[in-house]
RNA sequence: GGCGGCAUAGCCAAGUGGCUAAGGCAGCGGUCUGCAAAACCGUUAUUCUCCGGUUCAAAUCCGGAUGCCGCCUCCA
């Protein structure tokens, strides 16, 4: 099945075809380095580093090009208000960034450029513009002129005349047309600068985009993505600069995330309802938030609460149970002179190719403009199959069960691997889990084992009422007790 | 004012013309268990906001209504 995608540009799903066959280049704006990334952070990066993963799988030689903004009137601001340099504001919110990332289990993209390392691309870029006659000086000011750029209004759908009547525009005497945009601004007193042909000044925001994807990905690429707020005016304006500049698409696929909102209202900073990837990351495994986002679609927008997350958090754990039933089965030795005694019949065969088939599904879901929802869809079925699995075959020790370990280890890796998740080691991530729901509860583990091991003594005597009572306090802590044979687990609710 | 999106079970959420409307959470009945829990099995939308239309056939296409949301200003 080939690979779909849907184009902003077109809003439809259209068959993917890259400019090089077998290769996807892929450029997505990056944030502006002047504070933590927020939720809505993770849900871009989460999603496009699984639309990564999943074209590597499919055999794809993917270039992912995530740049950093940083130089801009933000950082200019948080560097006057702290008093430090606005380099020391960019690489703590660029090292900050990579720490939240990396716990995200967000892969690195290829190249991560930053806007201060390419002014030059940047001047090169805009002297093209001026001497086609796309873009003009004003006092040490460079705007891109709208006027000249017939296709101005393509990506979003909307023409010149009805913008230039909304009321919001605002008025700048010095721009041709009021749409026109900044290439270059002359700096200010105390601003940091650069030297280029027009004086003292440095980029506009839109430039450095252009620049940069150009640089290293050349002229057309294959996607270039971001968030659904970046469609206009910054990739409007981004296409017009490429273009006017080059004559060629600047890329073929537009690709944009849907908002995260904070229990159905917009997050925004005056609402206060921004959650930053540290504080989440801190009350819930990283891999539920990813399970979290890819839940939904990625056009969609997403409702983020604490009631959502506990409910990935519970699916995550249904996941991970099943690993560990695998990983226990898997470690249990099968003595050897019994595989060949038993033969495999139909309906143990059936098992396996059940999970294969699930697998094609999965992909084919993330073939079609990258479905993780529909995709984790099919993780499910294969946790409740293999659960069907292990407690049918529960005594078995025939050939054909090793064969089905051994898929759906095989299986289970390959829907980890493109999805970012069921990465960790089972018991580590319901120890995990235990730390961060005990700490957030203000619960004591060692407490809670004690009771448990006091519980198991009970027990071994038959000491119900005992044994009972201590569970009935535990309940009342939300802690659920699960005893099998010989040995007392639990997990918080 | 302009442009665009969404409306599917108690909640979250896929599905965009035709097999029984995925999946998760929650609930209920059963197996298991000292009793539970977990796991498993079974079950929970004759129906997809409403009203018209097209079609042999619509949640899915078209028209209209209602409600919610986003963008147009820095924003992922």
């Amino acid at each position: 099945m080939p690979q779909k995608i849907f184009n902003t540009a077109t809003r439809r799903k259209e068959i993917f075809k890259p400019v090089k066959e077998g290769t996807v280049s892929i450029y997505v704006c990056g944030i502006t380095a002047y504070d933590v990334c927020h939720i809505g952070h993770a849900r871009g990066a989460i999603f496009f580093d699984v639309a990564v993963r999943h074209l590597r799988s499919r055999g794809y030689q993917v270039i992912y090009v995530k740049n950093f903004t940083d130089i801009d009137d933000k950082i200019i601001d948080r560097a006057k208000k702290e008093k430090v340099s606005i380099s020391g504001i960019s690489k703590r919110y660029i090292d900050l960034h990579n720490e939240d990332m990396a716990a995200l289990g967000v892969e690195n993209p290829t190249l991560a450029p930053r806007a201060t390392e390419h002014i030059d691309d940047m001047i090169a870029l805009i002297s093209i513009l001026i001497q086609k006659g796309n873009a003009y000086c004003v006092e040490g000011d460079v705007y891109f002129s709208v006027d000249k750029f017939p296709l101005y209004g393509g990506l979003s759908g909307r023409n010149l005349e009805e913008m230039v009547a909304g009321a919001r525009i605002d008025i700048n005497d010095k721009k041709k047309n009021p749409l026109d945009f900044a290439l270059w601004k002359k700096s200010k007193e105390g601003e940091p600068f650069w030297e280029s042909p027009w004086g003292k000044g440095r980029p506009g925001w839109h430039i450095e985009c252009s620049a940069m994807s150009r640089r290293y990905l050349g002229e057309t690429f294959d996607i270039h993505g971001g968030g659904e707020d970046l469609v206009f005016p910054h990739h409007e304006n981004e296409i017009a600069q490429s273009q006017a500049a080059t004559g060629k698409p600047l890329a073929n696929y537009w690709m944009h995330n849907g908002f995260v909102r904070i229990n159905s209202e917009k997050m925004s900073k005056s609402l206060g309802n921004i959650f930053s990837v540290r504080e989440i990351l801190n009350k819930y495994h990283p891999e539920v938030v990813r399970l979290f986002m890819l839940q939904s679609h990625y056009r969609s927008p997403v409702d983020f609460s604490e009631n959502s997350l506990a409910e990935a958090r519970s699916a995550l754990a249904r996941c991970y149970a099943t690993l560990q039933l695998q990983t226990e089965a898997l470690d249990r030795p099968v003595p050897s002179n019994n595989l060949s005694k038993k033969k495999t019949s139909a309906k143990e065969e059936n098992y396996t190719s059940i999970l294969e088939e699930l697998k094609e599904k999965f992909d084919a879901a993330l073939d079609d403009d990258f479905n993780t929802a529909q995709a984790l869809g099919y993780v499910f079925e294969a946790v409740r199959h293999m659960n069907n699995f292990l407690v049918a075959e529960q005594k078995a020790t025939t050939l054909h069960k090793s064969i089905m370990l051994q898929t759906s280890k095989k299986v289970f890796a390959h829907f980890g691997a493109v999805l970012g998740i069921l990465q960790d080691d089972p018991d580590h991530y319901f120890r995990c889990d235990k730390e961060k729901e005990s700490r957030k509860r203000g619960l004591n583990i060692e407490e809670i084992e004690n009771l448990i091991k006091e519980r198991q003594a009970a027990r071994a005597a038959k000491d119900w009422a005992r044994a009972d009572a201590i569970r009935d306090e535990l309940t009342k802590l939300r802690i659920i007790v699960k005893d099998s044979n010989n040995t007392t687990s639990w997990i918080i609710e």
